[in-house]
DNA sequence: TTCGTCATGTAAGAAGTTACATGATTTC
DNA sequence: GAAATCATGTAACTTCTTACATGACGAA
């Protein structure tokens, strides 16, 4: 008997778990990545549809041609075989290193190569970038609490996690540019280097 | 004339950004990432000495054979051309887009497919892993200290950044449980479902 | 009629990891 | 004398992205 069990990859897993969230075509499931865990992961089409394949083969998603008009599409739906790998894999005790892959903070690592100014910016850039994904993340919380109001309360809560380790990264960069500052004045600079509109307000 | 400079890629920036923080061999850079950026950023051994070769070729290092004993080794400094490469890239506006890794988040985004006690488990999982983090950081702590006090301050901006980060995502899992217990409370359940050492204090 | 969106698919290439290969030195 | 560490290098593989190809539909 051949062996087609090989583990699945993780992208087939998330692709499952998104029919299991109601995604029907390979379309859709690309936008409810993009307007949902694309935070914390991103699959490109290129993935999503082989991987769509091989879950039809093993039996785990149901497919069946349901064109719009003449517009082609296939639709999906989540098998009771599929439920089951879904929850095995969930549940599965495996290794979960915390990895991220951040270029920004790589930079922000060795900016003392760089002149005060530069450095500023750099770190500007990093709070900005921050506080534009805290807008992002606050504009899909209606979906997350639509998802919530049927039963699945999980994305709501990466939703948070979100935002709260963006705050955390904006109160640090604002708390090291304070010290940078009283830094300076210690050193006998009575007005910091000029940044925007940071006043040397008395303590 | 040959153009010999097409970009960099990051691989090669992150090593000469060690060599200019003192790493000398391709070994020690491995080990320096490993206890340092390694939280935001992984290089592998295959990936650091072709690295190596192309900054020599660039005139980015300088490289020169300095065996211990009979053990082969090269040993590198950053050159006048290096540093102006390294804060070119620093300085750079380039898109730094935001992009996480997290096959936990990814799993606990889908645990609502799981029964409560897997689910609990999961985030159980996800909490401790942030508490090792923060053990981990803690660890590394001094040597960020030894790197500020030589004139290097970042590494220990980036350093808080990852602990204040996990500590935001401890807080968000402790807040998640407690609203989870309280809402069994409300549906009725006096003791919410045994976890371990939860016990149902009155408000 | 042109642009944006819905919809699917793949080929080629870039990027990264794992595993292996080699060999010296230090520590237990 | 075995195991861990120092040290360098690469071949094979996996994984992922980018780019292209195709075509229908709706709105401006």
């Amino acid at each position: 008997m051949q062996r087609d069990d090989a583990r699945l990859g993780e992208p087939a897993y998330l692709v499952l778990g998104m029919i299991r969230l109601g995604a029907r075509s390979g379309y859709e499931i690309k936008q409810m990545v993009e307007a949902s865990i694309r935070f914390f992961w991103t699959i490109s089409q290129a993935q999503i549809y082989p991987s769509l394949e091989l879950l039809k083969k093993r039996g785990l998603v149901e497919g069946k041609s349901e064109p719009l008009g003449k517009r082609r599409r296939q639709t999906f739906v989540i098998t009771a075989a599929g439920e089951a790998a879904l929850r095995d894999w969930l549940g599965r005790a495996e290794p979960m290193p915390f990895e991220l892959r951040d270029i920004a903070m790589v930079k922000l690592f060795f900016a003392d190569a760089l002149d005060r100014n530069q450095a500023d910016a750099l770190l500007g850039d990093v709070e900005r970038r921050s506080q534009a994904q805290i807008v992002t993340l606050g504009a899909i919380e209606p979906a997350a609490r639509g998802a919530a109001d049927h039963g699945n309360v999980y994305p709501m809560l990466t939703l948070r996690m979100g935002m709260a380790f963006h705050r955390a990264m904006i109160e640090v960069c604002e708390t090291f540019k304070a010290e940078g500052d009283q830094e300076a004045a210690k050193r006998g600079l009575l007005f910091p280097p000029h940044r925007g509109e940071v006043p040397a307000k008395p303590g």
